[in-house]
DNA sequence: ACCACTATATAGTAAAACAATGTAGTAGAA
DNA sequence: TTCTACTACATTGTTTTACTATATAGTGGT
């Protein structure tokens, strides 16, 4: 699906950090999730801002580790304050979400 | 429910359209109708910006008529360009909806 | 050497919502 | 009659966020 842009606002930082709460994963990684889920428009320089962003905001644990198939990878996992983070989001997400039900189905 | 800023990005213009589309109505009235269902942020200039975009879009025909209880109404309606968008903002959101809803419950 | 794939990063731009402020009309109270 | 409150629209400037384009770099195959 295209033309989510402005859709994905305030959603995408949510997204990523609900994909990194399964497990560890990396800037890489996520993008190509990301597009396979359907949002084929992200590509990897969004995918990189949000990352940072989040990091910056102490919401993520990182670390560097080689990788066999090229330069090395920055791991990420969520620490205390990105789960409350994320679950501060879905809280805010499942309003949104309501309201909209409720304004489609008026 | 407040913070909700950076969700509202991209879809405040959907939820002001398909109110509208219920039957004319003017920015004033839009605002509280938003506030009252539960977007207590929303001030009266982000309904006004919102307003210009859409008509500068050329989805809304515009009138302006007196009112008995203060200046004058700008009142709004839908035209078929707005429908269609419509339309469309619906089909965008279900999508991100229906990832949001999976990704949650993964 | 060259190319494809993997991997991170950043500078610049555009879009959208908010904050603050200004302008105006009507009506009721002091 | 002046002031206050409510109604109503609009604009300027700021912040946040996602995209575009580009740069850098490691690995492996041809």
């Amino acid at each position: 699906m295209q033309g989510l842009t402005e859709l994905l606002k305030g959603s995408l930082e949510g997204i990523v950090l609900q994909h990194i709460s399964h497990g560890e994963t990396y800037g890489y990684e996520i993008t190509h999730y990301l597009i396979d889920l359907g949002f084929e428009d992200i590509v990897e320089g969004t995918v990189y801002t949000v990352l940072l962003r989040l990091e910056k905001k102490g919401l993520l644990t990182v670390e560097r580790r080689k990788s066999t198939v090229g330069p090395q990878r920055k791991f990420y996992q969520l620490n205390a304050a990105g789960e409350a983070y994320l679950q501060d989001f879905w809280i805010k997400w499942d309003f949104l979400a309501q309201k909209m039900t409720q304004l489609k189905e008026d």
